[in-house]
DNA sequence: CTGAAAGCGCTTACAG
DNA sequence: CTGAAAGCGCTTACAG
């Protein structure tokens, strides 16, 4: 705020287009004159102006990450890997919060907010309409999709269908003939959004083996939330006492379902088989069998893409897929009928 | 990016500064010439540039918020209220990770890298130690804490002692008199941590009620995660079994102190009653008691003393309190010996 | 109510 | 290897 770069040179006794280089590392500076402005910069307390440098040199060193919620474990997860993979290369998180579950239709996104701000922008299981989407293309940065995928973006995630598809087969493995499934919904048009594609595991698994898989046996909600996961099973166990076991679109619900179970007077696992698909942080305390996708892998992943872009590496729509794993604990076990 | 201010101005025959004016609402344009401005700038497409601005005006319009981990259920929640607060009156949320349990000494802050960046910074369950503190100050701009308090700065937070004294309350007026205690550790030197508090409140409770407040029904970890909580639960009860209450310092830990209980072959409530604090979303699923605090109000509350603060107004080391509240599940029943 | 012009503090061709 | 100078795109006194 104070020293600039004009008093370094001056110090110095060199120009200010010496002291921007040696700071910066540039070549063409001689060694002795680097120590000494590097030196002396030291001395004086001295830090570049990050608004002059971008106003000049037209890179912000700055991303923009967009999402629909921080406070919710997934997000909160991708963007703590992230940040620290972007701040390890000196950039700047910028966090734009764009709920999607306020409304039948989400607020659009408008890309002004963030035009001229950051040098790429990394958007978190949003699906983004034409109008946005050419609004986005037309800030001529770098975008990476996470867990949605965008055509035509770069993208990182799991293989939603595959992951809901492993868990369903461990059910019907452990014996389990009556699957109810617990989805989420999406406001906007999105037959990629992950809640989809994983209904769609479940469903194909089932009648892949014989089973029933009918829009009785699928309840959904709209926001997949550990609350909405307990309404929602109760409801189901009530229509469909003949379950035993559900699978859940995401660990929260699942989450929800335990509660649900519990609730009932019944055990988790014993009476009624429980699985989620994310690997929460809290999946243990519940004892919830999962699919675990690798979060801050992605959330890593993302930024690596990202980071990539800028610096002209890699193709503009890089694809990433993570593999999930099972993890086995006890709201999962063997059918005994 | 393309479109500059010049261009808006020659289109309209005006000079950049009326159109600077007659975008921004600044008084002194007429009435004709800023409706003519604005519909020129809408139809050019016109964006100003942020960092141009910036380096004019000399405000960034951006908040820096500083904290250990946006992937933990307190942070991302006191964040997601904050950003929501500043994107309303039109400021960016840059956020920093300064994790604070990867070492014994966490890593120490750097306000140069924020320096010039943002016009405000709040900083979440962070303590500084005087160099910081002073590298902070000499940043010449506003600063609040959240949850933690730094002398001679704005604060937002609750009464952690007094939280902790009245779930100790509630669980003796239950009848409890082992009640044991869950706490974490700082690894630097901050005697207003909210743990240490916590731990004030349960251990002066204890005492004012003539019951066993000693070292040996106190288990502390290093961070407050569930998986702590389960592992400091079992060390607890393997040392104590006579306890039939434990009071956690946070939800979390509570939430491990749930599934030791129930791995056990116990039942939280009957056999052993566990108690929170905090208000986890989850808290509900694990049927866990608690004192709730309202988060939500803590973000909004810190991004408006931050925003007051960039505008002049209120003191600059205001103190918001916020009250908690009892949240009775049923983790925490009667004693019934 | 409006404009000319300096200034914000850097970076970057362009010369040498 | 180093410097002079233009330029990045706004905002803000200062005049009128």
């Amino acid at each position: 705020m104070t020293v600039r770069i004009e008093e370094v040179a001056s110090a110095c006794q060199v120009s200010t287009a010496t002291v921007s280089r040696a700071l910066r590392g540039l070549p063409g500076v001689g060694e002795k004159t680097r120590q000494h402005v590097l030196k002396t910069a030291q001395d004086l307390g001295y830090t570049p102006s990050p608004t002059a440098a971008s106003l000049a040199s037209g890179h912000t060193h700055s991303i923009g990450l967009v999402q629909p919620d921080m406070s919710r474990w997934f997000f909160g997860k991708i963007l703590e890997s992230a940040e620290r993979t972007f701040r390890k290369a000196g950039y700047d998180a910028l966090v734009y919060s764009l709920p999607d579950y306020l409304g039948p239709v989400r607020e659009r996104f408008n890309p002004d907010v963030i035009k001229g701000k950051v040098d790429a922008v990394v958007v978190l299981s949003l699906f983004f309409d034409p109008e946005e989407e050419a609004q986005l293309r037309a800030l001529g940065i770098p975008v990476v999709f996470v867990s949605v995928q965008q055509p035509g973006f770069a993208y990182v995630g799991i293989d939603d269908e595959e992951a809901a598809a492993r868990a369903c087969r461990h059910l019907i493995t452990l014996g389990h003939k009556r699957i109810g499934h617990l989805s989420g919904q999406t406001n906007d048009k999105c037959p990629v959004a992950p809640t989809q594609r994983r209904r769609e595991g479940w469903c194909k698994t089932m009648e892949r083996f014989h089973l029933e898989s009918s829009e009785d046996l699928d309840e959904a909600v709209t926001i997949m939330t550990a609350s909405n996961g307990y309404l929602a099973t109760n409801r189901l166990l009530d229509r469909r006492p003949d379950i035993t076991a559900i699978l859940a679109s995401s660990d929260e619900m699942a989450m929800g379902a335990i509660h649900a179970i519990r609730s009932r007077g019944l055990q988790p696992g014993r009476d009624i088989s429980v699985m989620g698909i994310d690997g929460h942080d809290l999946g243990a305390a519940f004892d919830l069998s999962t699919m675990a996708q690798p979060v801050h892998q992605e959330g890593t992943a993302a930024a690596r893409l990202a980071l990539d872009a800028i610096a002209g590496r890699g193709s503009e729509s890089e694809t990433v897929v993570f593999p999930t794993t099972l993890v086995e604990r006890s709201s999962a076990k063997s059918a005994h009928k």
